[in-house]
DNA sequence: CTTGACTCTGACAGTAATGTCATAGTTTAT
DNA sequence: ATAAACTATGACATTACTGTCAGAGTCAAG
């Protein structure tokens, strides 16, 4: 599969691509043209780049987690990885839950300051 | 409080504090000798933003969620009739839901990963 | 008064991810 | 065979955050 229909399936520019692969978050076979050949699971793992991207994480981290839970054919699964991985991901939950929280509280005051305003108006 | 302090005590850069300023996070008075003048609260406020970065936010979002959240947002401008401040508030409202919208995304995917990778610890 | 620790502003550098453009080669369709 | 659509690389731009340095003012302590 070459790159155009990559970036088409998972609407990730070319350009984010190549740059993905030069980082070595995924890797291509070329084609006697010189043309990328990527495999459909390429697919899968650009979005889970584009996730972890999205939760802050560089390319470098992102990387070190492909390579943990990918390259672990071998009867050596480095579990500290995964270990880590998850604590890195329950710490980021709680921070999430703890502004969740300040923004519930906030949008009840708003809320609260709304229906005041209201009701004087009514009045008025 | 001077600006070495806040430092200190929140571990973010001189230069990350005057950064926060000048794109509007935090404000300060200034002292006769135009020394920075920062209040407590500006440690949490700091913390916040710390935290915003992290998930991967922009300045320009935090400074929306940050305003909507502190107690007087606007240097009193008086005379703002109670439909106008309604109006303020409501936007403020749709600001807030919006950011609640992202955190959910993220909770969602955040405790999406965790559960696989609980699965896959488990089954190791 | 001098020294050292702060602070100020402004400028430049650097990294990270992405966009864009130039130039050139390749494939496909008419 | 030629235009349209892809692809390749490389260079430069950009946005955002941060580091660092230069030049200068402030201030407390010796």
């Amino acid at each position: 599969m070459r790159i155009g229909e990559i970036s088409r399936r998972t609407g990730v520019s070319i350009r984010s691509l190549r740059y993905y692969e030069q980082k070595r978050l995924l890797c291509s076979r070329r084609l006697e043209n010189g043309y990328r050949d990527l495999d459909e699971e390429v697919i899968g793992q650009v979005q889970t780049i584009q996730m972890y991207l999205g939760l802050g994480l560089t390319t470098e981290q992102i990387k070190e987690i492909l390579q943990c839970s990918a390259d672990s054919p071998l009867p050596q699964p480095l579990p500290v990885c995964e270990e880590a991985l998850l604590a890195l991901y329950q710490d980021k939950l709680q921070e999430v839950e703890h502004q969740m929280a300040v923004l519930s509280a906030l949008h009840t005051r708003l809320e609260e300051r709304i229906a005041c305003l209201q009701r004087q108006l009514r009045t008025a």
